[in-house]
DNA sequence: TGTGTACTAAACCATTTGGTTATTTAACTT
DNA sequence: AAGTTAAATAACCAAATGGTTTAGTACACA
């Protein structure tokens, strides 16, 4: 393993129960237990995907008496985003065109 | 395998190689030789990169006598960038708030 | 000082991933 | 028709991934 900072977010990410996880947490804090119960897996399952979540720098995970709560970590994505906008450029200029090319259809 | 699609296409990103060769295709189409160039790595080793690149539709490839040269696929990014922009939001509000602070000790 | 609660860790397993070399296919060149 | 070039496919391999079950750990509380 073993991966740069931004392909081990982008593995993070990868996984659709991890996903989930963070869809969640956008809601607020969360502990294991909670976070595990929409999901059809075992409690450990969670946790390893947590792991990978907080090793990559998405969350951040706390301690509240036997819970372990946690949290998104705000700018976890940032890097991931800074990474997409040199391609966002490019799409964007081609709805640029696309819009400049229906304007001139309209006249 | 068979992944839904917004996971297809951030595992693609993972990958550093794969992420490199979409890198050298901003620039325009290239073929496979080419493209292979830059890596100390075999040649079906890339020509499986680009498959998982063009099967998660980040890449199209078309052909051309023995070449079959590879492009960005201009939208196979969107979908990355949908997913994020409901993230976003979040560091965004925090940067305002951040401003917001940042104004307030200023005065 | 136990006992329940909320996890993590360890050991294991099947599948996928990312690479290799050797072989095949397809199209151009002579 | 034979040879060359560009790439894909096949067969293989080691390591990583995503899950499991079975223990272990850390805290709270009676």
């Amino acid at each position: 393993m073993s991966l740069d900072s931004l392909s081990a977010k982008l593995q993070a990410l990868s996984d659709p129960t991890r996903r989930a996880i963070l869809a969640r947490l956008r809601d607020g804090e969360s502990n294991v237990g909670e976070l595990a119960k929409p999901f059809a897996m075992s409690l450990p399952a969670i946790s390893k995907h947590l792991k990978v979540l907080q090793t990559s720098g998405l969350i951040t995970r706390s301690r509240a008496a036997q819970q372990r709560p946690c949290k998104l970590s705000p700018d976890g994505l940032r890097e991931v985003d800074d990474w997409m906008n040199s391609y966002r450029e490019m799409w964007e200029q081609r709805l640029d065109r696309l819009d400049i090319y229906l304007r001139s259809i309209k006249e």
